[in-house]
RNA sequence: GGUCCCGUGGUGUAGCGGUUUAACAUGUGGCCCUGUCAAGGCCAAGAUCGCGGGUUCGAAUCCCGUCGGGGCCGCCA
């Protein structure tokens, strides 16, 4: 070893040994005749001190030395003289008289420094080609052991409920169904492809064929869509899957895991209520416009048509008359908002889909906004007592189809949390969303889409519908929310070969095309295939709102960036004609 | 595919039609300094303002295009 301790784990008690560290520079401090820099290593940072009158020597090696150089260090630990020390380091109290400096490596001038915090913090693009330094940072440090502490967690709970950790190939067939695949040539087959897995989730329904019984990996999985802040080519999710269980045995399962969790990972995260509230997708949409809602705060969506049914304005007639419906928040306290803010609530409103955005202020002097003139006044005492709006509080209206109004102000809700800071980062506000639809309608393609994926169970009772209304059938699909985000994704599964196959048909699938595709996973149901279901939390996602962080690049080790490329590396890149041959692939410009 | 925002020394920002030889901080190089901890002091180097075109007597500044980055919508079984 080049090192005795570690930067972090000396203190008083340590005074007067001889120690040998190894780290990099974080900082120095020159006095010409003595000279202090802190050594710093993932354990921490200390100080070492170059004295003249210990080692003539140690001063003239160290006169080079700039930051980030990689060091060893011979020293002798000793109590800081009194009032020298830094209460601000927890090695304040100590620090290291050096006697011998060897330098381990150099280093350039760096692109960015790496010791000063989140201060003059560089372009992400210039963190990321330079990910090794950017990883040097505190903040990026701490990201990284934490998502490493909530992984261990994961498995060690997991290992006591007697879960088994198994890992499912990278190397899988592609599927007709979700994402766009990640696909892998064949060298072997012409023209053949491999599939990364967008989940392992048929794999991990044959291991409960398999008898396996309870089984969960941390699983990399790969979709190739577009990217957004909480979404990367490939991610990585806390598989897992049960048999015999029915769908709140797995809720109890999971929400017992991360309730465990939370309080050893981040004490200071707190859950908002326990057990988690249950909702129904139903009353998630029409109350919060969301499937994924974020419940640190209120400002639900309510309901006023009636209150509007015989409305002078043309903007809610229209709507009623579509067969649509009139909703409205409350914002509080924004009443006051300027025409340019209402302008460009109404621009996010309509990137939701509305068509305009109408507004009411409760002010002193009576209504005031877009739809004052247009509101009797009995129309206005009424919509205010029933959405309990006082005085200074802003209510915003939108008027169409119900899924719009829903999205539109659903949408606006989020808005003005972050514009009048309505959630605290520190409650963490999970919930079940439960009985989702089975199928969602494809309008451009003009068929049935699985809303969840085709291995979902419908819900027994909807089974009839069938063959008269698909659309209303629901499913024993669940959803683990927190915060906004979609954090868990899962559902009891199939286990029949009949069902399973008339799911597959009524998705359009023809039955030459299921076999072909989906062949071996009917043929596993027919083998003794038990009552199985479970769902895959996202680990990406969990860390980072552990970790305050905004986007889910800041707890990667090695992320894409927005357009899906390795900066750092430069990848994809061009390969050698050679390899293209082996792989019987013609680029076609 | 659509849309919005951002590109100024190595890094982070200011400047937003004319005393700007583009400012400040930090970093870099040099000198001074024996108790600092974002050490301090003095000096110096370092940017044709992403790129191309246009408007103008004059463009970092206004307009158009393009490239790069980020957010959102679509997409994400």
């Amino acid at each position: 070893m080049y090192k005795t301790h570690t930067c972090g784990e000396l203190r008083v008690v340590h005074a007067g040994q001889k120690v040998t560290l190894a780290g990099w520079v974080h900082r120095r401090r020159d006095h010409g005749g003595v000279v202090f820099f802190d050594l710093r290593d993932r354990y921490g940072i200390v100080q070492i001190t170059i004295n003249p009158d210990v080692s003539k020597e140690t001063l003239n090696v160290v006169a080079d030395v700039r930051f980030e150089w990689v060091l060893q260090i011979v020293g002798t630990v000793q109590k800081r003289p009194a009032g020298m020390e830094n209460p601000n380091m927890a090695t304040g109290e100590i620090e290291v008289i050096a006697s011998e400096i060897n330098v381990l490596n150099p280093a350039k001038t760096l692109p960015f420094m790496v010791n000063n915090g989140d201060t003059n913090e560089a372009d992400e693009n210039t963190r990321l080609k330079y990910r090794y330094l950017d990883l040097r940072r505190e903040r990026m440090r701490e990201n990284i052991i934490l998502r490493h502490r909530v992984i261990k967690f994961m498995r060690d709970y997991l290992d006591k409920q007697n879960f088994i950790e198994i890992e499912t190939p990278i190397l899988f067939k592609a599927t007709p169904e979700g994402a766009r695949d990640y696909l892998v040539p064949s060298r072997v087959y012409p023209g053949q492809f491999y599939a990364l897995p967008q989940s392992p989730q048929q794999l991990k329904q044959l291991l409960m064929v398999a008898g396996m019984d309870r089984y969960f990996q941390i699983a990399r999985c790969f979709r190739d869509e577009d990217q957004r802040g909480d979404r990367q080519p490939e991610f990585t999710q806390l598989d897992l899957e049960m048999s015999f269980v029915h769908r709140d045995d797995v809720l109890a399962m999971v929400e017992g895991l991360y309730t465990a969790m939370i309080p050893a990972v981040t004490p200071h995260k707190k859950i908002l209520s326990s057990p988690w509230p249950v909702l129904s997708y139903t009353d998630a949409i029409e109350k919060y416009g969301s499937d994924k809602p974020d419940l640190r705060f209120g400002m639900q969506l309510i309901d006023v048509s009636d209150v509007f049914a015989k409305s002078d304005f043309r903007v809610f007639q229209s709507a009623t008359e579509a067969g649509g419906v009139i909703k409205c928040i409350v914002a509080p306290d924004s009443a006051d908002m300027s025409r340019r803010e209402v302008d460009e609530l109404t621009e996010v409103a309509k990137s939701f889909g509305a068509k305009g955005l109408a507004t009411l202020a409760v002010t002193a002097e009576g209504p005031k906004g877009t739809a004052a003139k247009f509101v009797k006044p009995e129309e206005f005492e009424a919509v205010k007592s029933k959405v309990g709006a006082k005085q200074g509080d802003l209510i915003l209206f939108a008027a169409d189809q119900r899924a719009v109004v829903n999205k539109v102000l659903g949408g606006l809700r989020l808005v003005f949390r972050d514009k009048l800071d309505l959630a605290d980062k520190d409650v963490m506000a999970f919930a079940w969303v439960v009985d989702f639809p089975m199928f969602e309608w494809n309008e451009e393609e003009k068929k049935w889409d699985a809303a969840h994926h085709p291995f979902t169970m419908p819900k027994m009772e909807d089974l009839p519908k069938f063959e008269t209304n698909p659309g209303e059938i629901f499913s024993d699909a669940y959803d683990m929310v927190c915060n906004g985000y979609e954090m868990a994704s899962g559902s009891i599964r199939i286990h029949r070969r009949d069902i399973q196959f008339k799911i597959f048909q009524l998705l359009g699938l023809k039955d030459e095309e299921i076999q072909l595709k989906f062949g071996h996973m009917l043929e596993a149901f027919e083998y003794g295939a038990p009552p199985h279901g479970g769902m895959a939390p996202g680990i990406d996602r969990l860390v980072m709102l552990l970790a305050d962080e905004p986007n889910i690049r800041e707890v990667i080790a090695f992320p894409k960036n927005s357009g899906a490329r390795d900066v750092m590396a430069d990848a994809p890149s061009s390969v050698e004609p050679k390899q293209l041959k082996e792989l019987h692939i013609k680029i076609v410009e």
